[in-house]
DNA sequence: AGGAATAGTGAGTGATTACTCACTCTTGTA
DNA sequence: TACAAGAGTGAGTAATCACTCACTATTCCT
């Protein structure tokens, strides 16, 4: 039943496997740049014709591809929205839910794993993205749908499920939500924008990240 | 000992108290036009010719008091990033450590209610600095300074302080903060700025964030 | 090979930009 | 009251902006 509401979601997805379908050598290298001078600059302050200096294009290029500015900037920000989303659609995360063996833990480490590479791969596109997202209303909305779609038909049955199985506290789940989503982001946003130079074992920092998330940082005693 | 080097804190704050000095009454609109445009549209797509026009005012004033339009925008953002902090440097707050009996929650509680009515009322101008801090070194440096001074100075003793009472746990304070950051900023961030109508008991609110920073999300029998 | 579609060009365009300047108006002081 | 200093003005300016268009180069299908 989920797949009829979700199916645009899924073509979505699969849409941005193939997304380098058929561009020429001169779109791509005009893609690039602008990645590079939207997230330097913002994308008001970038202007089109340094975009086109830096792809080594004729200004007029970029509109041949490209009705307008904000296109151009639609054109690259919208996919990373739902790169954003995407495991949280994958077939495995719904298959996990029938595997009562799963601990929580393990689950949540493999989540933030995922999403702190993908962040590192992607730290121009995710800035570009945050940064635009309040400006451009369909972005917006973009990411509004996708995020409420994928919360209340995928995770809040996870966080059910495993509240049931008496691994989570019976909290409101978007609260269980949203505690995680603010340490993971809050990690993330530390590791890879604020201090990326900050040397750390990535492995012990997602556990002891978690770690904190399930038991918090009151002392023993309590 | 601490009042020879943070004495320059110390001055910038106070010199927020009455920064309401000698202003026209053009100026000050000047500068509440200027925050809603900032606001709204972003610095580098905000044109000052609206923002004249929106403060009932002649272009040419503006330049009159601000000699460019990026020094407009840091007389604006600069005071918020020092506001943003101020309440850690108080003399409560160092104060706070000679009180053994204080228990952490109720310190915690009282930082994450004093914030959340600050970003309330501070919604533009906190808008306005995060959205130019990555683009204005100026700003950047600066909040980086003011964080680490307080940090360093204030936070990482309070952390310790609390940790030597065993009533927070022994690892590495810069962990601590981060995570209550993350926590605090989570929460602020969801009822502020993404769900400002989502309906909500701010006190209950106020202690169920706390009880997850410092008990978290995992069920009892763990 | 031929011809149509598409990709690429770059000079040109009108609108908008931040900022200036010569000028007037207001205010405080002696 | 006289006068200096600052506040306020708005037409003016050079630069830059996103975007267009008439044209050429390349690719692709038959």
């Amino acid at each position: 039943m989920t797949d009829e509401k979700e199916q645009w979601l899924v073509d979505l997805l699969r849409r941005l496997e193939d997304d380098d379908g058929k561009k020429t050598e001169k779109q791509i290298r005009i893609i690039e740049a602008a990645v590079e001078v939207f997230s330097e600059k913002g994308f008001a302050a970038a202007s089109t014709s340094e975009i086109a200096q830096r792809a080594g294009v004729a200004e007029g290029t970029i509109f041949r591809h490209y009705k307008t500015k904000k296109d151009l900037l639609l054109s690259i920000a919208g996919p990373v929205a739902a790169k954003l989303f995407a495991p949280f659609l994958m077939r495995d995360f719904a298959r996990l839910l029938e595997l009562p063996y799963d601990r929580v833990e393990d689950f949540l480490r493999a989540i933030l794993r995922d999403r702190l590479e993908f962040a590192r791969k992607n730290m121009k596109l995710i800035k570009i993205l945050v940064h635009e997202v309040p400006f451009q209303p369909e972005l917006l909305a973009q990411v509004k749908e996708l995020f409420t779609h994928i919360v209340v038909t995928r995770v809040e049955k996870a966080v059910k499920h495993f509240q049931a199985q008496g691994a989570l506290k019976e909290i409101p789940p978007w609260r269980v939500i949203r505690s995680t989503v603010s340490q993971f982001v809050g990690m993330i946003v530390f590791h890879v924008f604020l201090a990326p130079d900050f040397p750390f074992d990535e492995e012990e920092e997602i556990e002891r990240t978690v770690d904190i998330l399930l038991h918090g940082i009151a002392g023993r005693p309590s």
